[in-house]
DNA sequence: CATGAATGAGCGTTCATTCAT
DNA sequence: GATGAATGAACGCTCATTCAT
């Protein structure tokens, strides 16, 4: 019965688990999730069948907003180091914005939870990113690496960055050009 | 002292703790650990106060055991750059042979029950590497970036490296090549 | 509401933890309080938060057994001192038909887990009696000590009974006899 | 090998003993009461062989201080009613000046781990106040109930005005006064 | 004898999931 | 379908008692 129409209660669902994952952990109970969506407990199990499946959807669809979103950040006439700036640009944002889910995703990326199904479709998510950076580093030292490697040193070159302006909101600008920078030489 | 509390207990504990880990991850139950560690359930409580404080400890020691251990490959008189090469040789030689050390490390990077004190002090143990990336960061574009931060994104490329190297243990050599000249290109 | 919770499963509770107290003492564990209650041992905390909350709701419990219904022998139209000899009728009565009760009572009135909270709510379920009371010992000698104080002196001389009926009761009747004129002499 | 020698340490687990359990409750830990005792955990077992052992023979030490103390108050020459004010004098000292005494007994009364044994013999330990008791009440109306049970009576008078006075301290005096009355006009 | 680490059965409570209403 | 009470296996932790040192 999982699923059905009401995307509303879906979303609220997983809006309420990222903030009660921030707050608690992985650990927390579905109830609690539960109440902070105002539904009722019983009710979660009908939009996700287990926990484990609520926190694999959460993981990709924080993952996928990372990596769809900043691709309409992007547009099509840039040149791949303007379209990679744009992304980061958008990486930034998002983790001053909206902190809750980066740090909820902190939490879910090692978590043995999240299966390998849910980090490949992940990795898929990361297609348009993936096309930007194989442009960006054409012809580059880091040039013969596997795309997928490349694409994860930016990427955890990004979430080390937006940890860094997490902790020290003060800094984020400078933070933000460091990092930048650095992916740039990684890829240039 | 009537039987002094065992050393080797303690660790045959943190050991077990992390196999149990990567095989069943953080919600593993201390009685199987125990098991695992060759001793009775409520010994381990003897050894670890709560289950919260024997991850606390078991982060700790392996954040140590990757800066520590790592400043005994490296010679004094040595170039920074040298130096450098040398930390990274063991961590990867690290990934590789003990791999499950990693993987446990893995998972327990984002938890909410590594307090910040624990990280607090996995990041000192940190400041002989630190010192290396100091150095061989000096006069480059990268030099005015807090050095705590230099640190987090060489150590965070060195992850995502091994993480590679772990799943697609084939293409080790190329992994650690790359990903070293990435670092030594973000300190450039 | 899908279910709503069972005033007679609370109450199977609340008698099942009466006669397991009377057989095991205050550390009974719930889990057999449950199953005396023909409940699986998760559901005892749908209708109790903790062992100490069922232990306090419980005292609370058989005390307003003990002051309501013993108000309910009793008639308007009587004297002072007639209502008083109903209520201690009603209380030998108690003390020799459900002996459990007043066994279990005993064990939990000097327990800690018995809050100030419940302590002062089965105080004041005595209002009843304590309007007996007052009436009976009117321009008597203990006239002017506090009405709590003279309550507690007739509680306590009417448990001290039961519990000499309890174990001796071959002569239940010669200790009401004796423990009802010693009231009436402190009243007197 | 229980209770040995130094009778010493023997008091001082009592002592202890009857601090921590006003303080938690009898189901307060043997290691706490040890340590608070000033003594290893395990040097608890050499003096008292259970915990439970050890709970009978603080009831039974409390009882008799409060039995044969009070008699040391008590001079052969005096009236009945003058010893009975003599011990009715200590108690209420007592009560005052070493109330843990007397609130460590309020939860050991009811408790199902004081055996019949150490009942008895606390009653027992009351048979010089018994004495007293016995010819106080001699030609009275209460003179046919049995000494156990008009004993039984005038401790529970007593018990009930001393926790009165524990937790009314400004009123001792009063409740002193109007508890001796209440006894004197139950044996009168 | 003194010590305090070791033991392991036991307990209160939790919580994902089910299902009666 | 929606609700929330019901379920019971599971878990972290405690603690009286033992016993190696």
């Amino acid at each position: 019965m999982a699923r059905p129409k009401s995307g509303v209660r879906r979303k609220a669902i997983l809006e309420a688990a990222t903030r009660v994952i921030v707050a608690q952990g992985l650990s927390a109970p579905t109830a609690v999730i539960a109440k902070e969506a105002g539904i009722p407990n019983g009710s979660l199990f009908t939009y996700f069948e287990t926990k484990t499946e609520l926190l694999n959807q959460l993981y990709l669809e924080l993952r996928k907003e990372m990596a769809e979103t900043a691709m309409e950040w992007v547009r099509g006439e840039q040149s791949a180091a303007d379209q990679l700036a744009q992304i980061w640009e958008f990486w930034m944002w998002w983790a001053e914005n909206v902190p809750e889910k980066r740090r909820a995703m902190r939490q879910l990326e090692g978590a043995k939870e999240i299966s390998e199904v849910t980090r490949y479709a992940a990795y898929e998510s990361m297609a348009g990113v993936g096309r930007v950076v194989d442009r960006a580093r054409a012809g580059s030292r880091i040039g013969k690496a596997p795309l997928r490697y490349v694409v994860g040193l930016v990427v955890s070159t990004a979430e080390t960055t937006m940890d860094f302006m997490d902790r020290d909101p003060g800094k984020r600008k400078s933070y933000s050009r460091a990092g930048f920078n650095a992916v740039w030489r990684v890829l240039g």
